[in-house]
DNA sequence: TTGAAAGCGGTACCAG
DNA sequence: CTGGTACCGCTTTCAA
């Protein structure tokens, strides 16, 4: 069934029902019913083809994921943010155009998905310092919103992000209020513009209290098992380990778990730690009281704001790029049994 | 730059140039040159929207996330498969539809992804017993690959899936071959198909050495963190706890770890655990000895194959099905630190 | 308030 | 081997 059977059948023309259906005002409102009607009678539903290539449009917004950093789409993050921009796009008919892509073909990706026309813009994943996609993405003119910040970065762009720099001032605020003093970072890879905005906020919060940062108390790496284990390892062999951990990640945090575990040490008894991201930590006072961090809840909001942002900025282009910070908050939960998963 | 200007520019008609791009054999070699030397030079990039009206094809895949099983996302098998699959639609210039959707729509939206003509198939995700969407799909006849089985479907229809019944039957062969007796399975939940098969491996391997499954060590639920955690609690308190884990997913195993953690119980030394689909396990047999799955590897050759697989069952319409079981071996490795994360 | 007709940017059939 | 032309199924002037 398609427009013109539809227009045949009701003894209109194709331009009527259309506008109809689009909600054109100047259609009579009788008519306008008795088209509506038909069309859900006879279960149409007009070609999504045509409508692109009538209206210019592509009906579609890009998520380009590097395969380098494929891992990305396993963060629990990435996850709730496809989730909350998804929401949106389907309430506006638009699809989400997934690309995973080598890592030297990002650049020829975001080319080829502007010049073929496939989407009417982009969510850019992942941002790192001086992060060149964005002087790209305004070079070739393609409608995009980052979800994180690229420092260094002098072009205006829109972004959404989390205030990572604060939420880790917190983590370490909150552990040094416990008495700690040789506290441990395991971030994420510092070219990546959230792992040193967190790394910031840990620097501050301890310089703050007078404390120098220790370099042998700083691991930077990719987030994943392996890293996390070595970095605690290396830490914890130490003459003068650390007394707790501030993990960036699920993930390492894993990592850091397995290798307290092989020195004996017990969480929330004989050691703390602050899982970024995850649905619990634990921390060592005299009792073990589990400690949420609500970024993750955040996250699918981040995902409809950067979404919605997006089809704004497709819709009214505009001079001065839209920005919005979102705290993500630490909350202090109580010692029974496991956490929440949503906080 | 579009098609009838490059052609103006060659002082060629639109037709000889579109068959030149396209390779069609009847022109001529020069011909074909000098076009394609003009394109490359022009920068021209075929309009994706107007070849999709023409063609009456959407140069797409879908894939429906239903909103209750987000977590999915999450899974690295996902991730991989993912990944994989990627790779075939962008060298068949093909775009890949994510449809993040609330449970109770699903049908409504492959109904919708069909008669709108958004993509030429599907590729369904998470098959659970008598899935109802193989009818759906044939019904409505949208072209469609399972990434899993779904039991008790008596239509035929094409999936690629890996061997879960053997490599939990074998696991569990592992661990009763060291000596293991009571070993738990805190498994998926079990009206997802890929569950109640891991869970039929586990039994027959048990029921193989004349042991009976004892319900009191089978646990069936969401792969997170908290219900692992619940699970090997409740398992733990028995008068007569499991001496070893077999975990469904590397979240589920986080739960299992923590659990374990809490009861004092040493990986490799206390108690053993293998966690599918996680980089590593640990194996109690006087020495600390990992193990590794190796299901991920193989999933990113499953997602290539069930892409491959739909476009050309897109390209030329079969008769019967086409399927393929993949396996997902275990691979024994030595105890000399971390595992490496590819197996 | 409605309709006719010209695109949108390609593909593909039919001539030559 | 090359070109003219009628679509594909909508949207959008322009006229009535």
């Amino acid at each position: 069934m398609n427009l013109k059977e539809l227009a045949t059948k009701l003894g209109l023309s194709p331009t009527t029902v259309s506008r109809a259906l689009n909600d054109y005002p100047e259609v009579n409102e009788v008519t306008r019913q008795r088209v509506k009607a038909a069309a859900k009678r006879h279960n149409y539903h007009p070609n999504a083809r045509a409508i692109r290539l009538a209206t210019g449009r592509a009906m579609a917004i890009g998520h380009v994921i590097p395969l380098a950093t494929r891992h990305e789409i396993v963060n629990p993050v990435f996850a709730d943010f496809i989730a909350g921009a998804g929401e949106v796009y389907s309430r506006n008919d638009h699809d989400m155009v997934l690309s995973v892509v080598p890592d030297d073909e990002e650049d020829a990706a975001y080319r080829a998905l502007r010049s073929k026309g496939n989407v009417d813009g982009v969510i850019v994943h992942g941002p790192r310092m001086e992060d060149h996609r964005i002087a790209l993405l305004h070079e070739i003119g393609l409608p995009f919103v980052v979800h994180g910040r690229a420092s260094g970065v002098t072009l205006p762009y829109p972004w959404v992000d989390v205030n990572n720099r604060r939420a880790f001032h917190r983590a370490t605020d909150f552990l040094l209020d416990l008495g700690h003093r040789r506290i441990a970072l395991v971030n994420g890879l510092e070219f990546m513009d959230f792992a040193m905005r967190r790394r910031g906020g840990y620097v501050e919060a301890l310089t703050a209290r007078g404390l120098p940062p220790d370099p042998a108390l700083m691991d930077s790496n990719e987030m994943t098992e392996v890293s996390g284990y070595r970095a605690a390892k290396r830490m914890l062999a130490s003459p003068t380990p650390p007394t707790a951990f501030l993990a960036s990640s699920m993930i390492s945090g894993m990592g850091i778990r397995r290798a307290l575990e092989e020195h004996g040490l017990k969480l929330g008894r004989d050691i703390s730690i602050i899982i970024h991201d995850d649905d619990l930590s634990y921390m060592k006072n005299g009792e073990d009281v589990p400690i949420f961090t609500a970024t993750r809840s955040s996250v699918r909001e981040a995902g409809r704001i950067a979404a919605d942002m997006l089809l704004g900025l497709i819709a009214h282009p505009q001079e001065v790029p839209p920005t919005r910070l979102l705290e993500a908050d630490l909350v202090i939960g109580q010692s029974t049994g496991p956490a929440p998963l949503a906080v």
